[in-house]
DNA sequence: GTAAAATCAATCGAAATCGATAATATCTAG
DNA sequence: CTAGATATTATCGATTTCGATTGATTTTAC
């Protein structure tokens, strides 16, 4: 059961079922994650998205809007959009910066650092339910396979590899 | 170094960072994936979630739209949405089931099994990097974890582990 | 057999997302 | 210095998403 072949491009004989495929399988447990977690924070008027971008600046202390952008891996309009509600709703500040003035600085309000406790509690009670399923050393292994599969993903769109005439039908 | 202790509810000494907690790398892993695949079948009027329905009728044949929303996990107005889109641009057909009058079948047009091979390939790309990154017997256990972690998900929210006074500030 | 409950998919209006562009500030080269 | 290039964030218009509701069919209970 040799795998060597004269067509190396064909990867049809291996290709997973769809359920299998860790991209599908992540696009699925968020999916879920955002149908569970949004409406429990809902009358926060924060979503999931926003909750993160909260908890990651009480983790980590002041972040410029860049930061975010790339910590969240959004569109940095839609970032941008994120972060003007929260600001109207009172949970962060935005500040230019004196050294840069083209970044703009997000700090936590009191009241956004009294959510980030909320959310995190949150996200315990995701991961109490993980863990009834998987061991801690599992969930660290699955950490750690998850943060090498984000880093191996390209950062733009490459279009080197995709052919030409699959471009236009 | 024993765990047991007298407050239970207290997980903050071993809650993880952000970046490695599971459900923060799978929107990593899911928002990274859109803004590179996107791009790549915007010209087919397709989009990551409208590719995957392709994928998945074309794997299971035609499928009842209620099947096609606990697959993808998605809101049924959604995928009600984005399976007009497709039937708009001729890759799926809608028939009323004769034996349930209120089930909707979907079917793939001779255009969509084409798309679903187009898909399919995408996928192989993006399976490639990271089979890049990782061994082919660690992406089979990370699809295993992975799909564990998805079913410890509740499918509803449940409030019952959501505190009152954490509701309404 | 019929009324009430449950199931299933489409639609509606409000809000969010996204790519592209604009607006402003900093850096670089000569 | 200064003009052009680069970097950073905000905004714009079109499209998409989402929760709630509606409309239609089937199932259940009596």
């Amino acid at each position: 059961m040799t795998v060597s072949q004269d067509e190396p491009t064909d990867l049809s004989g291996k290709r997973r079922p769809l359920e299998e495929r860790v991209s599908f399988l992540a696009h699925r447990i968020n999916a879920r994650l955002l149908h569970v977690c949004n409406p429990l924070i809902a009358d926060y008027k924060l979503d999931l998205f926003s909750s993160r971008i909260i908890v990651a600046i009480a983790e980590r202390g002041p972040m410029r809007v860049g930061d975010i952008v790339e910590l969240m891996a959004l569109p940095q309009s839609t970032i941008s959009h994120q972060l003007k509600r929260l600001e109207r709703d009172q949970y962060i500040r935005r500040t230019r910066s004196e050294t840069d003035n083209r970044t703009v600085v997000i700090t936590l309000t009191p009241q956004g650092q009294e959510m980030a406790e909320i959310c995190n509690r949150l996200s315990d009670l995701i991961m109490a339910n993980i863990s009834q399923a998987l061991s801690k050393q599992e969930i660290e292994h699955l950490s750690d396979l998850m943060k090498r599969v984000f880093d191996s993903l390209p950062e733009q769109a490459v279009l080197d590899q995709w052919p030409d005439d699959e471009r236009h039908s």
